[in-house]
DNA sequence: ACCTAGCTTGCTTGAGAACC
DNA sequence: GGTTCTCAAGCAAGCTAGGT
């Protein structure tokens, strides 16, 4: 049986090579729309939509996550129909030119590109000559970072910032491999440089090492997760590899595991919101402030992910999936806004504390056992029992503006079921 | 000690991205 | 839609250190 790892390490690289040199024929944004179909790719592999991708020679994808894809690190915040239309053309644009000894000629890589609003989904036709299987093996191994990615100007960066990625695998916590030593003609052959277009570099290492290289690592550490340096290494006066080495930042690595843990917003990272009495004035505050700003995750009656931010227009708009709200459910939040003011600003919630703080003002009826009679209670304040965080500690406040704490009896589940009134 | 391949630096230009 | 900015690349003169 052949040895299968260092095999399957040559066509992952001969791959990726193929695959730069098609890339570095295009523009920065034709890559960034074809990086983005790879990314959809991977996406719709993760989650289990793979199957029905490719169909007679067409590529299809889920509107939304390509979308989704798109946006991700890129500066603009929404995609209007214009931007989706420009996106079609760069996709159909994409060329590859080509020269052997025998001839010269050029195709196009996708043939027909288009999106349809009624099933939401992305129609890729190939062009006759592309073939599909230089495009779709990616999607299995390179580990895509979009959000990186599209923050690169540099053509160099993103294809270097790819290839470590690619070393490093899927596992950004356990990687694969953090260095590795490159002669300098394979360097040549990963980033697309050529003795047709770029003579100098060729002919010049050091040009090569200070125009190409160190720009890209420059970018690399400006932009994202990793730290990047080389060493060059001489035989003689002639520069012949560069080593590379490219761990993961540390902050970010700290990061990573302060996630695992739910996060609790302190004092110090919230904005001053001050508080108002009368809605006008709350609206209006907000509409100063906060324009083009996120307002709050997770309201009541919203996907605890989900994130309200107040439009250059001034409109509600859901972030996530990228719409303003009617203006039924824009009349809502906004009442449901002034009535929990406190919350604005409070972006890094956990899902616990969302859920418990969206218990608050609710209104349901309870027993009360003393008068042998139904009360309408509001809850004011809720937080995890101190004593027993299976229990909740809950103030409740009657129409008579009598407050009761209640300590070690409510549960989560009991407070989100109780009918509202 | 001298020669020169390879390195370094500065200036320039065109293309295309970003900005207003 | 026009202007400004940035990136990629060319050209060339001067320098340096490894080779002879």
């Amino acid at each position: 049986m052949a040895p299968r790892y260092p095999v399957e390490d040559l066509y992952k690289h001969n791959d990726y090579i193929k695959m730069v040199q098609i890339k570095k024929q295009m523009s920065l944004q034709q890559q960034r729309i074809f990086d983005t179909v790879l990314a959809s790719i991977q996406e719709m592999k993760k989650v289990g939509l793979i199957d029905e991708i490719i169909s007679e020679g067409e590529l299809v994808l889920d509107f939304h996550i390509f979308r989704e894809q798109m946006l991700k690190g890129a500066s603009i915040k929404k995609i209007n129909r214009s931007e989706l239309k420009k996106a079609m053309e760069t996709m159909v644009d994409i060329k590859f030119s080509y020269q052997t000894d025998d001839e010269v000629g050029a195709f196009v890589i996708f043939q027909k590109a288009r999106i349809n609003f009624e099933d939401n989904k992305v129609y890729l036709t190939f062009g006759k000559d592309f073939r599909t299987e230089n495009l779709l093996p990616t999607a299995n191994y390179t580990a895509l970072s979009l959000t990186y990615l599209n923050s690169f100007s540099s053509q160099y960066g993103r294809l270097l910032y790819q290839y470590f990625k690619m070393l490093i695998g899927k596992d950004i916590n356990k990687p694969f491999r953090t260095d590795i030593t490159l002669d300098i003609d394979f360097l040549h052959k990963l980033l697309g440089i050529n003795q047709n277009e770029h003579t100098n570099y060729i002919n010049n290492n050091s040009l090569f090492i200070s125009r190409v290289i160190n720009p890209a690592i420059l970018q690399i550490n400006e932009t994202t997760d990793l730290v990047a340096r080389i060493e060059p290494i001489k035989r003689g006066r002639k520069i012949s590899h560069i080593q590379f080495f490219f761990p993961p930042k540390d902050e970010l690595l700290s990061k990573q595991k302060e996630d695992d843990q739910p996060v609790h917003p302190s004092k110090e990272n919230l904005l001053f919101v001050p508080s108002f009495s009368i809605f006008k004035e709350f609206r209006d505050w907000l509409l100063k402030y906060m324009i083009g700003k996120q307002l709050v995750i997770g309201p009541q009656g919203y996907l605890s992910h989900v994130v309200i931010s107040l439009s250059s227009k001034g409109y509600l708009h859901n972030d996530t999936n990228d719409t303003d709200l009617s203006p039924d459910d824009a009349m809502l939040m906004w009442t449901w806004l002034f009535e929990n003011q406190e919350r604005i600003g409070q972006i890094n919630l956990s899902e616990d504390d969302i859920k418990l703080l969206n218990l608050k003002n609710k209104r349901f009826m309870i027993h009360d056992h003393e008068k042998d009679m139904e009360e309408k209670v509001i809850i004011k304040e809720v937080k995890k029992s101190e004593a027993n965080p299976q229990y909740l500690f809950v103030e409740l406040i009657n129409d008579n503006g009598e407050i009761r704490q209640i300590d070690n009896f409510f549960t989560y589940n009991m407070l989100h079921n109780v009918k509202e009134i």
